[in-house]
DNA sequence: CGCCCTTTTGACGAGCTTCAATTCTGGTGG
DNA sequence: CCACCAGAATTGAAGCTCGTCAAAAGGGCG
C-alpha cells in the first residue's frame, strides 16, 4: 500500500469515485472496475507509462498517485502538458492502432491497472467519453493559462483546477488537498522557472491566498479566487440520459 | 463562390482532399460528403459558428475559409486556441448532449455544411477519429509552443504546423500558402502582442527565413526550419487497416 | 480619392530569466 | 537520537525578452 493513502479503502476507491462522478455507473461497470483493480501494479516515481510515438497496447486507469504528460524539446527544455490524477485514463483514445501523443511519467509512486473494456456497460462507455471531454477541456484551459495569464494568475488557476479535479475523486475538500509536485515541476507545467514560481508562491502566502507546507496545499478563499479568474463550472455534458 | 478560391472545383474539394488524406474513403463516404456539401452555407468574417457552453446541434464540416477557436477572459484578453482550416470538423465530439468547449468564429469568409453522419461508412468514421486525434495533437503542440518556446520559435513553429495542415487539403505546396490571419490574430494565438509579432516577422524576413506579403506566406527552407524545431511527422495512427 | 484597418516604428518599463550561492527539509545510517 | 546527505526551497543581483503607449506610415476597398 502506498504511504499517505488510507488502507481501509480498496485500491480503486478514488478512481471509482471519480468515474461515478462523471456519470452513474451500473453494477456491471463497477464490477469491471473492481475486477481490473485486482490486476493493478505499483510504479515508482519517474517511471514511464507511455512513450511518445510508440504504439499503445490499451488504455490504462490510474488508481493512485499522480502522473504527468510530458514533452521534451531537442535542447532539453521540458513542457509538462497536463497532470494525471487518480481516476484519470491514460492512453485512452479514439482509434484503432493508436500511437501515444506524448510521454507519460509517474510523478509520485502510483498504482495503475488496465482500464476495463467500455463494452461491458454503456454507463462505463459514457464515463470514458466524459473523461475524454474533460481531458480536452484541461488542454484548452492550459493553453489559455500559458497564452494570456501572468505568473500569479497561472499558478492560482492551476491550483483551482487541481482542486476541482481532485474533489471529483474525493481527494480534496474545504479548499485543501495533498500536493506532491515540487516547484520545479509546477514551473515546467506553467511555462515558468522554478525561481519565479517560488517568488509567486511566497507572495501568495503573504497575501493569505494559500498555505502550502509539507506537501499539503490550502486555498483560502475559493469563491473569491474563482471569480477573480472568471471561473464557471466545467460542464461538458449532461449526466447519462435516463430512459423515461 | 468565395474570392480567391478556384471555381473549377466543387465546394467540398479541399475538405474532401483532407479527409481522404486521413484514410481511404469508400464510395459511400465520398457520396455522403458531396451530398452534404450541397447544403452548405456561406459565412462572413467574424461570424460565430459555436458558442462556448451552449449545446451543439451536430458536427459541422468546414469546406472553405479559416475559422478559430477562441476563449475570452473576463477583462477582455483573448486567447485563440487553434485555427480551423478547410476539411476540419467543428464541434465533433465524443458524447451525446454535447456542449461547446469553446467559441468558434470565422476568421475569413467561409463555407460550412453539416458533417455527414459517420454511420454511413466505417471509412468515414475512421477519418473522423483521425481528425479528432489530430485536434488533440494540435492542442499539445500549442501548449508546448506557449510554454517553452520564445517568440521567434513560436512563430516559426506555427507556420510549419499551418503548412503541414494545409498541405493535407492540397492548399499548400513548395513551402507556401495563403495566409489570411493578421499579425494581431497571430499574436492572440501565440500569446504575444501584435507589436512584438511584427518585430519578429521583420527579423525573419531579414534573415531570409520567410516571405510574407499580400496574404501569401513563403517558408524558405522547410527542412532546415523543421529540424531547428525538432520536427517529426505527426503520426497518430496507421491508415484504415485493410482486411487481407 | 479618402477612409479605416493593418503594419511599422520608437522610447521606456515591467515581468520574468539566469546564474550562483545559501538555507531548509525530510529521510538515512551510525 | 543525532549527524549527515541530497533534493528542494529561498535569496540576491543583473540582464534580456517582451509589453505598453503613442504616433506615423502603408494599403486595400468603396
Amino acid at each position: 500500500m502506498i504511504a499517505g493513502i488510507s488502507t481501509r479503502l480498496g485500491p480503486a476507491d478514488a478512481a471509482l469515485r471519480r468515474l461515478r462522478a462523471l456519470g452513474d455507473l451500473d453494477a456491471a461497470a463497477i464490477a469491471a472496475i473492481e475486477a481490473a483493480s485486482t490486476r493493478s501494479r505499483c510504479l515508482a516515481p519517474h517511471e514511464e507509462i507511455l512513450s511518445e510515438r510508440e504504439r499503445i497496447s490499451g488504455a490504462t486507469l490510474l488508481l493512485e498517485g499522480w502522473a504527468m504528460q510530458v514533452r521534451v524539446l531537442a535542447d532539453g527544455r521540458r513542457q509538462i502538458l497536463d497532470f494525471l490524477l487518480p481516476g484519470d485514463l491514460i492512453g485512452h483514445c479514439h482509434q484503432e492502432a493508436p500511437v501515444a501523443s506524448s510521454t507519460v511519467i509517474t510523478l509520485t509512486r502510483a498504482r495503475i491497472c488496465p482500464a476495463p473494456d467500455p463494452m461491458v456497460s454503456p454507463t462505463l462507455d459514457h464515463a470514458y467519453r466524459m473523461s475524454l471531454a474533460l481531458d480536452e477541456a484541461h488542454y484548452l484551459r492550459q493553453i489559455t493559462r500559458l497564452g494570456r495569464m501572468n505568473a500569479h494568475e497561472r499558478t492560482l488557476d492551476l491550483f483551482l483546477e487541481l482542486y476541482d479535479r481532485l474533489a471529483l475523486a474525493g481527494l480534496a475538500t474545504d479548499g485543501s488537498f495533498a500536493m506532491p509536485a515540487t516547484q520545479e515541476v509546477l514551473a515546467d507545467l506553467l511555462g515558468l522557472t522554478s525561481v519565479h514560481i517560488n517568488r509567486v508562491i511566497q507572495q501568495m502566502r503573504k497575501l493569505g491566498e494559500i498555505g502550502w507546507s509539507r506537501g499539503h496545499l490550502e486555498l483560502h478563499d475559493l469563491a473569491a479566487q474563482r471569480d477573480l479568474l472568471g471561473w464557471h463550472p466545467v460542464h461538458v455534458s449532461s449526466r447519462w440520459p435516463r430512459r423515461d
